[in-house]
DNA sequence: GTGAAAGCGCTAACAA
DNA sequence: TTGTTAGCGCTTTCAC
């Protein structure tokens, strides 16, 4: 593989003089620049990127933190569709993608910390946002840049970007208690996560905003493996038989909902209306199609990128954070409360 | 941030020592290898993996060709997945991952080349095969080490792992076969793509042995808009009411046919049974749940891993390809013919 | 078993 | 505008 030196030699300048070119260096005259470029062209030259990141001190690359997780967690279509939004931006400006991979907590910290200790990343993109997060402490004793997708729980004091969780989760909570519900139950996932966390409030400020009562005998934490959703959906029905809808924290969840409701000879919307959360694409295929809270995932991506490779660039002295814009998509799985209050069938 | 030199002089060592140290180098005292260690650790030195790949020519680091796609094929978790496939068999062998995404066949085919050619990763996992692949055809002539996951033109002259998709459609078919249907429709995916081909050969083929005529109307070719999947369902079955099955060559298409085959009033299985491929963990749950076939991507990624760190490190004479196991996931939505032949009714 | 020196391929002062 | 030189942080002969 010919290098700058080739490339100086064949084309009868200095090897800076082909590193001027290669960096468009203004200050060079047009004649030289065609004959380099000729020359590079000649003899099949590309510029080796480790050497210039190991002078410039910089790899422009993002490392990539992606969730360690169960099979069925990994099952979401989420990441596939955040990677696509990373993936845009960094393309665009160039930037490469180092995916980071992990088995549990701890390998995760060994491995991004290694990513980061070893110059392998110019910055980081947390795609999750965990209660009592050890890396993120670490990661800013390294004043390694990084933004995570999600609210962090120090959010003052990070730079992020979300959706507003609270804020989206109460308007669906509205549409259903607009709908005639009072008692909705709630799947919800490992409270760990503040996304879950967030949800949950919002549906306590729905209800507190409209003067409903909070029960928590009626909020059913899962683990994401979704057999375990189906019984505690129907536990969780066959205890309080009187719920009228179920809020589901997330697409994935609902479709097990969906089959703990079926199998105890309900139907959906009829007996039982459900929401879910994230507008999972296959929301719309399912029967009935979900309603749910499109989060724009692809947008979350993209942001969370441009923000970080800002920071890199431009280093700001003040932490700040985007929100990311919902929308409610109403669909087929919520109806009037039909329950004992006025019974009407259509 | 320290360098090996600072480990040196805080050790009184040279750094050809500690590089040794570093390298775990036999010819070294366990005395001097202590006292480096302990300088290493006082001093937080991590060894600055770009001067070593620098100097070493190989980054230890794998390309992850993602096929460039639309939102849709992305909602597939086949993406998910096979990554931890490929991150757990990376992790453990000490290789990064670079992601190589794109937004089309050009970009793919630059993007690509460039890591190549700017030395940035020493192989690359392709993942998927297509027909007439220039990339493949590049890559050969660049000397790069890749493996494609899926089944390339060109078997015999590439490194692949993949299912036998023919057989195991082969299978599938003569599952339904079995259970009486002769009228089976299919819906397949883009053509280009030769995981879709097989498995309509798999599909002839069993139609084949089985004394069944092949009949091309009742194929149909979809282009992965889930949307589009369910009309193109429902005009196949109002043109031949006579089929008694569909196979969908995937099962977000399935879902998308069962949709069509409910609006059109049918019933699964009752009045047409359904068959799907992949074993996306949604099948499960959805209604009725969806026989299928498992294809066992985890072990897909972390097998072509596990080759291509091979090829890289051995530089293999000859040659060759894996086969990953499938296994039919019989489920709920495929009944017996109960056509006009015998119409009985349960 | 250890050190000195050269060099991986590139960029960036500093000169000219 | 261009060339010379030094050096990024590491590994690796070659001596000793």
């Amino acid at each position: 593989m010919p290098t700058i030196k080739d490339v100086a030699k064949s084309a009868g300048v200095s090897p800076s003089t082909v590193s001027r070119v290669i960096n468009n260096h203004p200050r060079i005259s047009s004649e030289t620049r065609k004959k380099v470029k000729e020359s590079m062209k000649r003899i099949g030259y590309h510029p080796n990127i480790i050497a210039r990141s190991l002078v410039k001190q910089k790899t422009n690359t993002l490392g990539l933190v992606m969730p360690y997780s169960t099979e069925e967690a990994f099952a979401d279509p989420f990441y596939s569709e955040i990677l696509r939004g990373i993936g845009s931006v960094a393309q665009d400006k160039e930037y490469s993608l180092l995916l980071i991979t992990s088995n549990g907590e701890q390998e995760e910290l060994e491995v991004t910390l290694k990513a980061v200790r070893s110059k392998r990343v110019d910055g980081l993109l947390i795609l999750r946002a965990k209660s009592n997060d050890a890396l993120l402490k670490e990661l800013k004793e390294l004043e390694t840049p990084f933004v995570v997708v999600g609210r962090p729980e120090d959010e003052k004091n990070n730079f992020w970007v979300n959706n507003d969780n609270i804020e989206s989760t109460k308007n669906l909570i509205e549409y259903l208690i607009g709908l005639g519900h009072k008692r909705i139950g709630v799947i919800t996932g490992d409270s760990e996560y503040i996304v879950y966390k967030d949800r949950l409030e919002g549906y306590r400020r729905a209800l507190y905003h409209n003067g409903i009562e909070y029960n928590p005998n009626y909020v059913i934490q899962t683990t994401g493996h979704h057999g375990l959703t189906t019984r505690y959906t129907k536990e969780l029905l066959e205890s309080y038989p009187k719920l009228t809808a179920i809020f589901a924290v997330d697409d994935l969840i609902a479709y097990g909902a969906i089959l703990g409701i079926k199998e105890l000879g309900l139907k959906v919307p009829d007996d039982i209306s459900v929401v879910g959360f994230n507008n999972n694409p296959l929301s719309q295929l399912i029967t009935p199609a979900l309603t749910t809270v499109d989060i724009n995932i692809f947008e979350l991506g993209s942001t969370a990128t441009k923000s970080l490779i800002n920071i890199i660039s431009e280093d700001p002295k003040e932490y700040y954070h985007e929100i990311v814009k919902t929308n409610i998509i109403v669909r087929d799985s919520c109806g009037g409360d039909k329950g004992e209050v006025d019974g009407n069938g259509e």
